[in-house]
DNA sequence: GGTGTGGCTTGATGTTCGTCAAGCAAACGG
DNA sequence: CCGTTTGCTTGACGAACATCAAGCCACACC
């Protein structure tokens, strides 16, 4: 009910948010919401953040405020243990929404840091809360967001926990194609925003091992690798690594 | 507002329940709700079901209608792929929420299994939403629930992604005993409800590897075992284990 | 144009854990 | 009570992956 822009921040990257005009609102929060909800929305979404490449979002300990919408560039989110362990816990790209643990504790419990120069929306969180108690759809859509991320980190479970290494990158390629397809990018190729090392991390494997079972893939012709960049010739025989437990 | 008698199913296994009086009012659902709110609430968790030993609450596939809260019992979750693939994806025990995973696809997507005789409270979703659009303290608190249950199954993927099987099985241990100490129970006993198997599947190793490494607790002295009944002697080798990446 | 530097690849070797197999203990059911 | 089943333990062996090490490539920066 409030008109938002007399309490709109002056800071030359605080820009006017318009989710209706946005072309991810079909990824984004804003799904399935009427024109009117999306009006509110606005209200709630009123800054955007510019994040350079390797830097952070939010790091673990950070108190929790807001979530952020990624509206251009790639993300990483990484837990760290005081005996200086390491886990990379996802990748994120464009229309994914970050920020969902911090809401247990009230603080952060891992980092989000830009894997390239990004854009987010900043969603101050007692406001979505208060939003998502007028429109039905809107909380509805929150409940779903943080389900996702459940199922999601189960799928990553059973990868760390029953797969063998080709079996994982050859997901893994898979689940990054599917979701940049779903963004209108190609479903051969794409460009890894992460070092083999960040891959290795989240895989539950050492760089090395990446680099070899890359190599693997090359050589039986399933793929082609130039750096970052990786073309997928073959896709139905990734799906037949990772769905072929007895393989060897 | 609706007086819940009326609706209220004829079924044996169908009893009144009194989040009021029930008292794991303090780990489940109900916790830091006013009174008031406790019995808007009692409406919404109308029944309770029991579950026999080896039975699921819901499996994959299923409908999703319901939360589920864990009056008493010990149960799993489960995934499976259809090239057979398992995995356990967390333990769960009494005054727990599970089902959250059947939100995002209107379907479950993984099996809730009994691992002994158990009864939960049964929170239709719709019913759990409307409140919580009434009740802020409700709302935040099924937001902190599913935040919970993803900063989790963080914690679970730095165990699977870089941790050796001495120190998977160390972690597990410690955060069994710690939640049911929190439940009252023993810091330094437990009685394990699961099969080395099932631990095995959840800790991404083979039931061998966990009883091996079992034994070598037992030689170390850290710990007793007698079947299911494990006692922990040494908490702090425990601890050390964990969180000494390099003691070879 | 050299010269770092970070990221990647590849080889040789070692360790951890999985696999296969056998045997035992406890629980169960006639 | 005995036979069966299920879960657990232990050993021998092998496979998969980590570790250590060397060298290469691409790119940024003087």
């Amino acid at each position: 009910m409030l008109d938002p822009s007399p309490v709109m921040p002056i800071d030359a990257k605080a820009i006017k948010v318009a989710c209706s005009s946005c072309n991810l609102r079909e990824l984004c929060l804003p799904m399935g919401l009427s024109s009117t909800e999306l009006d509110k929305l606005e209200t709630v979404v009123s800054t955007r953040r510019r994040i350079k490449r390797g830097q952070s979002v939010f790091s673990a300990g950070d108190r929790f405020t807001a979530l952020y919408a990624i509206r251009s560039g790639f993300f990483k989110t990484r837990i760290t243990t005081e005996d200086g362990r390491d886990q990379v816990t996802g990748f994120q790209m464009t229309g994914e929404i970050i920020g969902l643990d911090g809401i247990v504790n009230d603080h952060h419990s891992c980092d989000a840091v830009a894997l390239e120069d990004a854009e987010v929306c900043v969603m101050p969180f007692d406001q979505v809360e208060q939003l998502s108690r007028e429109f039905t759809t809107l909380q509805h859509h929150v409940h779903k967001i943080m389900s996702r991320e459940i199922v999601r980190d189960h799928g990553v479970m059973l990868l760390l926990g029953s797969m063998r290494a080709e079996e994982r990158l050859a997901a893994f390629l898979l689940n990054l194609v599917q979701r940049l397809h779903a963004r209108g990018f190609s479903q051969s190729e794409l460009v890894l925003r992460m070092t083999r090392e960040e891959i290795g991390s989240y895989l539950g494997m050492k760089l090395e091992t990446v680099s070899r079972t890359f190599s693997k893939f090359v050589e039986d012709g399933i793929i082609e690798v130039k750096q970052r960049y990786v073309h997928i010739k073959n896709t139905a025989a990734l799906r037949q690594i990772v769905s072929n437990p007895n393989c060897r």
